[in-house]
DNA sequence: CCACGTCGCTAAACTGATTTAGCAGAGCAT
DNA sequence: ATGCTCTGCTAAATCAGTTTAGCGACGTGG
């Protein structure tokens, strides 16, 4: 910092006009009647002062902030969704915003908290996230200006950004089509509460949708399913061996996430069978891990950063208020081949 | 939202009282002679009104915002680093502040304008971080306020927040040779770049140092030290393929961090030797995949959470103006075991 | 010659807080 | 009665912008 920084009333005296002038000039007013002799002149004094509007002064008066709000569930802090706020940051700084970021951690006192800093600080606007794809129910305080839902729905009738989950598990089921297997596809990740209740989880059952519709329209059914009762590694580990054990064994396997399929990876691995030699393996997400698996690991990736970009365009550049599904693109690794004849 | 907000006149009216009475009531000043009725009556007034006050207003006036720019690389991005803007967000939020979060990703434009973009909004403070731990140039412009190095320092002094990356390279050595590993110690991962450039990091040099003054003290030298151009897995896999080469196999392997260690596993997974019942791992970092292997690989965490913290007390509660370093402590999981005699 | 409109610009109000300077009244000593 | 201090409180300035209302000069048509 150094010295002062200029203000508006710097500008003016040292182009010989008024604050007014000034402030029109540089706020690009229409149906302003100032000379170009005055716009030239502000400019230059502005220039040579390297004048920057304070913003605090400035949305004292209009109520404007540039600033959108992020408030998320537990988002900021998660590995998975690091690209949703990557995204958000880029497309708000194109368009001159700037991001408060809170995290409420599930825990009503925080989000009151959270949603009181923001109202004090009149955002322009908040990005409600969730961790997990799933319906959730926004604080009453922040539905009075805009709001746009982000990787989340709610009752309430606001614009949201979601992965296409749906069309992700048309696209993975496509692909080992493709690739000719037909009835010996199995399913790792099966699970009751994430399919039925949408305030855990959305994606469960929207993958799971597009799996099978795809697979019914070419005349086959899933071999197996396996339940898991969470989606981590030991769960997709243990859900594999049991698979293994079976009189038939399955010539792909589908897993509804990358850590499923992670523990799937090592339970073929123990059992000494190779991917996709013995096995094909296909899963969602692309998680960083997906990449460093051998053989890679096909996935359909969540758009986290395309997702927050889009965010914030709903929000700043208006929406069509419905919902807008961002397409999840397959990441064709080798885990996926064509099974032994 | 709904209804306006009551500002500090409209409680002050309804208090019967000035506004000056009632801003210095509420902000608790000392020694001003209100009468305990007019607090009582103001503070009602408040209370009833649900007033909060307008956090422009009162930072056009004092130039506080309550606001700390968090300004980092890329780290709001990584996966590895989430941890850092969870642990700075709660220490604001118990200080009563909230964060603004910007990203450079290493762009002199992109710098450039986050560091008006905060300078404009008139933060209290900036948390400068970057993603891996490293020295760095601090713009200039933000030299007038408080800033506190997250995961960097610089050749400026400024206060910083950094992992005791050398204490736990003497924690991984210590544990290895508690567990009776003498002369077969490896160690895979070594890069000159990352352990004499210090733009690049601190870290490699930090754990080779604790690491090697542990071992030289029981009077046990390396092994051998593999090179490895980047810290990923696939160079860890090659690493570990080349050691199993050789002629004498070591009974422990360290690895630079967990990435390296995954790799590690899987060439081990390949070749048919079994963790750490033939070779123990021991690594750094506590990357959430170090919990999945099979078995647990043991590790020494960066503390990333404690690290935001840590920078956030600083910069608002003042620290001693030096650096300072947060421990890292050591997951114990099943990757490390007595040698085989 | 005067009323009227347009042009180019400005004074002052306004946003909602904090802070400085100071006022009225009570009590007390001289 | 006068001067002084102390108590309890307030008017007004201030922060740095935006916005409203309007002013003086000039051109023009009647």
């Amino acid at each position: 910092m150094g010295r002062e920084r200029a203000t508006l009333a710097d500008v003016a005296r040292r182009a010989g006009l008024s604050k007014t002038a000034a402030s029109m000039v540089l706020n690009g007013r229409e149906g302003t009647r100032l000379s170009a002799e005055a716009h030239q002149r502000v400019f230059a004094a502005a220039e040579e002062l390297g004048y920057r509007p304070n913003v605090a002064a400035r949305s004292l008066r209009t109520r404007k902030t540039a600033t959108i709000a992020f408030v998320s569930d537990i988002v900021a802090t998660t590995r998975f969704a690091g690209g949703l706020i990557r995204g958000a940051l880029d497309a708000a700084r194109e368009r001159d915003h700037v991001l408060l970021i809170t995290e409420t951690q599930g825990d009503a006192t925080f989000e009151r908290y959270a949603i009181e800093a923001i109202l004090d600080r009149q955002v322009d606007g908040v990005i409600y996230a969730a961790m997990a794809t799933r319906r959730l129910a926004v604080p009453p305080a922040i539905l009075g200006g805009s709001v746009v839902l982000l990787n989340a729905t709610s009752p309430e009738p606001l614009p949201c950004v979601l992965p296409d989950d749906e069309g992700a598990g048309a696209m993975v089921a496509e692909t080992l089509l493709a690739q000719g297997h037909r009835d010996r596809i199995a399913l790792i990740g099966r699970n009751r509460q994430k399919e039925l209740d949408p305030e855990i989880s959305l994606a469960a059952d929207a993958r799971l949708r597009g799996i099978r519709s795809t697979l019914a329209a070419a005349g086959v059914a899933l071999l197996t399913e396996g339940f898991c009762p969470e989606w981590l590694p030991e769960h997709g580990y243990a859900a594999m061996r049991t698979l293994l054990d079976r009189p038939t064994r399955p010539t792909a396997v589908i897993c509804m996430n990358d850590r499923l399929a992670f523990g799937a990876y090592q339970a073929l691995g123990e059992a000494g069978l190779s991917i996709p030699g013995d096995l094909s393996v296909i899963s969602f997400d692309d998680d960083p891990i997906a990449a460093w698996l051998r053989p890679g690991l096909s996935t359909a990736a969540l758009p986290h950063e395309q997702m927050g970009r889009r965010a914030v365009e709903v929000l700043l550049d208006g929406g069509d208020g419905g919902a807008s599904f961002v397409p999840m693109p397959l990441r064709r690794r080798r885990s996926v081949a064509t099974p032994a004849a």
